[in-house]
DNA sequence: TTGAAAGCGTTACCAC
DNA sequence: GTGGTAACGCTTTCAA
């Protein structure tokens, strides 16, 4: 491998020059220049990233880390993001670390290590959590960030959010007008942030439609599919079970759809049924499930963005996104209930 | 951050002493080690992985690059598997860098300037294609890879791949046992190796049970689960049509799975299904798909086990593996076709 | 058992 | 415009 040294031989310049010449970073001679640049073409010399890191303090990686935490590892949500986070920091320059986690002792370890070991320049986090350690080390360590996810708490970073409240709302009150009056909720786990909103958004579509708030609808779910279906089963055996369903997320909706199946419902006849995310496996299904739809390539690219700003020093002009996500009526969720 | 100076200054003691005790790399008395370590503890110095790096040319990274090529990025192979290489990767103190192509020229790129910038320390391959630039590129360019998949052609390179072969065979032969007589294949997309394999497994099936090899049973299928329901389309169009399918992947076989329900026909009743990976997927959809399982998560660790031991000059004590796939037998396959 | 110093491949300051 | 050289943080050779 050649080295900048072979390069400034060849060209008969100093290695000074050689790097003004890359980097732009000196007054050259035309001359000059395109004899360096000859010398670069004839050896084909490239830089070595690492003694450029060695100098300028920076890694140009970036870090991910998937925890089984709160999102399952099967969950085709990291693909989508995933391909987002490595596309947007591909056209930077920059690349991805991707990193897996057990359980909450490594998934601390390993943000620890990447800190310490500056194995990246920042860290893209996702499905923040209520009481979220990782963004108050990664704060208290003054260490960049962009999180897919808004606080729980009183801290203060930059995030892109979707806007769970809204959407849910949207959804709950689509069922609302097809003629649904006892509408149950599969929630997502507890310790995430965005399960509270879902759940908001739940509450103040039957509130304004004066519908009664009925607490044995609202299930604990998960993030499985397993947990979709047991949650289901609860649902089932109320004495009077809902006619619709809003699960947390399309996996638990998917689950949800094989509870009623196998106990030989119908869905959407029997129950209607509406899911979160929009993956792949939506179409796939059948009845299709209807499901409210996020971007995650669109919320990985901006995330990826706003980081790229961050690390940059310039001005974010948005520090705090929030997204619509988008109603997608598919079979699942049915036509009206009464026919006139 | 604290530098090695900083801990030799604080322990009296020259950084090549430090540098001795951190690494073990020298003879050192225990009262100063005692006094290293306790320097290096009260800074909390961890060693620049970047400087370390320069001196020692290797990055502890390794690539593994997502193509749409061989694969969509929806597969929920990926999860598995880059689950997998960054646990692997992690107890050997490697990261695993992920990035995205979304053609054949970026994807070339990509490759190239992570070996010329040498980001990475080694590659991580997947699907095998029949005239594979990837690993021809990297062979000549000596760079060190594991492959998950076999070689079409005459190159030769560490590897992994799962027997598609005997796996196909055994799960037709399976079909044949239950009464079909007439069982179509839905193939994978016609550049992947794995392909071939399984094709041949289908053949040698029908031709131990001296079965017709009915060429318009074999129909070109792709990745997708569109590209499964297209396939199956045509298998239903023919006059006289398949009552079993092996499909080449589980996509394609809830695809096809789709078409039959589509067309008010029943698996397994009318068409039974097996499908090749077992993703979670099979588990959702209704019939339970009956599959070929992979263990991509096993794949991962053996690949990157094979690729550290490569790295680190170890003697491969194997250098191509090849797993059997297991016969997994859910709902879509059914039950005997003349019941006795 | 310890340390001085060279060197890894860059960048950038300061002279010329 | 150009070049000499220190510096980035570490490892390792060689000498003491």
């Amino acid at each position: 491998m050649p080295t900048i040294k072979d390069v400034a031989r060849l060209a008969n310049v100093s290695t000074a020059t050689v790097s003004y010449v890359l980097n732009n970073s000196g007054p050259v001679s035309e001359a000059t220049r395109a004899r360096v640049l000859a010398a670069v073409e004839e050896l084909g010399y490239r830089p070595s990233i690492i003694a450029r890191s060695l100098k300028g303090k920076h890694t140009h990686m970036l870090g991910f880390v998937l925890s089984p935490y709160a999102r399952q590892p099967q969950d085709p949500f990291f693909n989508e993001f995933i391909a987002a986070l490595a596309d947007t920091a591909a056209g930077f320059n920059y690349h991805v670390a991707v990193t897996t986690t057990a359980d909450l002792a490594s998934e601390r370890k390993t943000y620890k290590d990447m800190v310490e070991d500056r194995r990246v320049d920042g860290f893209i986090i996702a499905d923040t959590r209520l009481d979220d350690e990782r963004l108050a080390y990664l704060i208290a360590a003054g260490f960049p960030f962009v999180a897919f996810g808004r606080p729980a708490n009183e801290l203060i970073f930059p995030y892109v959010d979707v806007d769970g409240y809204t959407g849910v709302k949207q959804a709950v009150q689509y069922l609302i007008d097809l003629g649904h009056r006892r509408i149950g909720l599969i929630e997502l786990s507890p310790t995430l942030v965005c399960r509270m909103h879902r759940r908001q958004g739940y509450e103040a579509a039957l509130q304004e439609n004066d519908l009664p708030l009925d607490s044995e609808l609202i299930v604990a779910g998960g993030l499985t599919e397993e947990d979709g279906y047991r949650a289901m089963g609860k649902l089932l055996d109320l004495v009077q079970p809902p006619t619709a369903v809003m699960a947390g997320n399309d996996l638990m909706a998917v689950g949800a759809m094989n509870a009623i199946h196998d106990r030989g419902l119908s869905v959407p006849d029997d129950v209607a049924l509406i899911g979160f995310d929009d993956i792949p496996l939506t179409t796939y299904v059948r009845p299709t499930l209807s499901t409210l739809r996020q971007d995650f390539y669109d919320i990985g690219e901006r995330v990826v963005r706003m980081l790229m700003a961050l690390l940059h020093d310039e001005e974010l002009t948005e520090t705090q996104v929030i997204l619509e996500p988008t109603l997608i009526i598919r079979e699942s969720s049915g036509g009206a209930l009464i026919k006139d």
